[in-house]
RNA sequence: GGAGGAAUGGCAGAGCUGGUUUAAUGCACCGGUCUUGAAAACCGGCGUACGUUCACGCGUACCGGGGGUUCGAAUCCCUCUUCCUCCGCCA
């Protein structure tokens, strides 16, 4: 959620912001009513709290009179009062509809996006700020197949089994699959650790505070699984409870950077999703990730989005994975981001880039709205920036593994995860 | 799931027969005096949000969340949540 005041002091900023979203002349007029129901609530917060100051003064003197026995006089103060109370009735009710209006509004502004963020319509117009100079698979005497045919023929995972315990997207590990996947999950948090990342292990099912906090609600509520009985959602990535971690907290300046790690299943609902994107692990409702977070001083948030890039690009280079760099266009930047590169994997035998992390800095967009703030000395508290990025999702992270080391006996294990899974290939 | 108790400022902890409490006191923290330095002692400061003001400041709200009674609520009532004790069930 954007402040307020960064409208008001930055209007021109804002503004160039949203075009880069592609918003049209009527949406910017959004900016408008945002500072005009501002204006409102100001106004009606001031008349408001006069009314109560007129109370309470004189409930004083009501008391005052009271004890000297000057009851008669206590009861025509008491007639002033009531007629107060009409006044802040009314006043709060209308205060508490702009602010509803006024919160409305904010939620339909995203994030300004950061100056080296380019217009764009989509996913064809992001920047490859990093393309792959170096080897590719190569497969000599036999055809490279998908994931899925290698996942079937060395038993690694069971697609049918998935659906049949659970339903589509849901697939079963097993075998050397699932000890893959856990090996992939030990060796990437303890390169967090190493980097300095605190490891925790959330609940995987949060609150209705915490799901609009990070901003899943309202809008997202279509993406989340949702218990009904207990009204709580299934965790779309550990950003959720790793973050609402220090919601309302005012943490001190010399803990910052605070940098947290954690590996957690991650649901997603994908509704509308269909077609070859979906096959094998390409996208699926349960996959494993894990992700760093962090919140950081505004002043060097930047600095702190290029360390974790950094992380995250030293990870798939121990991987030996084809991988490229992407900066997201304003459109298809995420609501909440200001600046988002994203990490896509070769697929050596789908022949796809697959995305596998997604770095971001919301600058102070989440905090906002999360309430985190850090305070410096006596001064005021201010809002911290978060960032975020995935480090690594493993689904994907899998069915490059499989299709980029294929041979025509079996697949090979990247080196540096010889020592987590305790064989060197399938075969 | 059943019965009872509790929730107060960073922490501890009073207030809870409704009205000089805009929450006592202690600890922690910050500044000062003293000291060669430190400790101790003493003095002062010490929440958040919103509004208002050029500013000093002033006003309002917040004692787990929400609602109510009252001229006035930390204090009384209703409701929800969480924690503790006991019982039941259970990895």
């Amino acid at each position: 959620m954007l402040h307020v005041n960064i409208m008001r002091d930055d209007r021109a900023r804002v503004e160039e912001g949203l075009r880069k979203r592609n918003f049209s002349e009527d949406q910017l007029a959004l900016v408008d009513r945002v500072i005009q129901l501002d204006d409102v609530r100001k106004a009606t917060q001031t008349g408001l709290d006069e009314h109560l100051s007129k109370v309470n003064k004189y409930s004083k003197e009501i008391g005052a009179l009271f004890k000297n026995g000057q009851k008669d006089k206590a009861n025509v103060m008491r007639e002033l009062v009531a007629s107060e109370k009409d006044h802040i009735k009314m006043l709060e009710g209308r205060a508490k509809e702009v602010e509803v209006e006024l919160k409305e509004a904010l939620f339909l502004l995203p994030n300004i996006p950061h100056h080296s963020v380019a217009k764009g319509d989509g996913d064809d117009d992001n920047e490859v700020v990093q393309d792959w100079d170096g080897a590719w698979p190569t497969f000599e005497g036999f055809a490279a197949e998908p994931h899925w045919e290698l996942a079937s023929r060395y038993n690694l995972i069971d697609f049918k089994l998935g659906v049949k315990i659970t339903g589509s997207g849901f697939p079963l590990f097993r075998g050397k699959g699932a000890q893959l996947e856990r090996a992939l999950i030990n060796f990437f948090l303890d390169e967090a650790r190493l980097a300095g990342y605190e490891e925790v292990a959330p609940p995987l099912l949060v609150n209705e505070d915490s799901a609009t906090a990070t901003g899943q609600l309202p809008d997202k509520e279509g993406q989340m699984y949702h218990t009904e009985l207990d009204n709580l959602y299934l965790i779309p990535t550990a950003e959720v409870p790793v973050t609402n971690i220090f919601r309302d907290e005012i943490v001190d300046f010399d803990e910052l950077p605070i940098k947290l790690t954690a590996y957690t299943p991650c649901f997603r609902r994908e509704a509308g999703s269909y077609g070859a994107d979906v096959k094998g692990l390409n996208r699926v409702h349960q996959f494993d990730k894990v992700e760093i977070v962090q919140f950081a001083l505004p002043s060097t948030s930047y600095e702190i989005l290029q360390e974790m890039v950094e992380h995250v690009k030293s990870l798939l280079l121990k991987l030996e994975l084809p991988f490229r760099i992407l900066r997201l266009c304003g459109g298809d930047l995420g609501f909440t981001s200001a600046l988002t590169f994203d990490f896509e994997v070769y697929s050596a035998a789908q022949e796809k880039w697959l995305e596998v992390s997604s770095v971001s800095n919301f600058e102070s967009f989440q905090s906002n709205r999360l309430k985190v703030r850090y305070r410096k000395g006596k001064e005021k508290p201010q809002l911290v920036h978060t960032l975020n990025g995935s480090a690594l999702a493993l689904a994907r992270i899998v069915a490059a593994i499989l299709e980029n080391n294929q041979t025509a006996k079996g697949i090979n294990i990247p080196e540096v995860l010889h020592k987590y899974t305790g064989f060197t290939e399938i075969s």
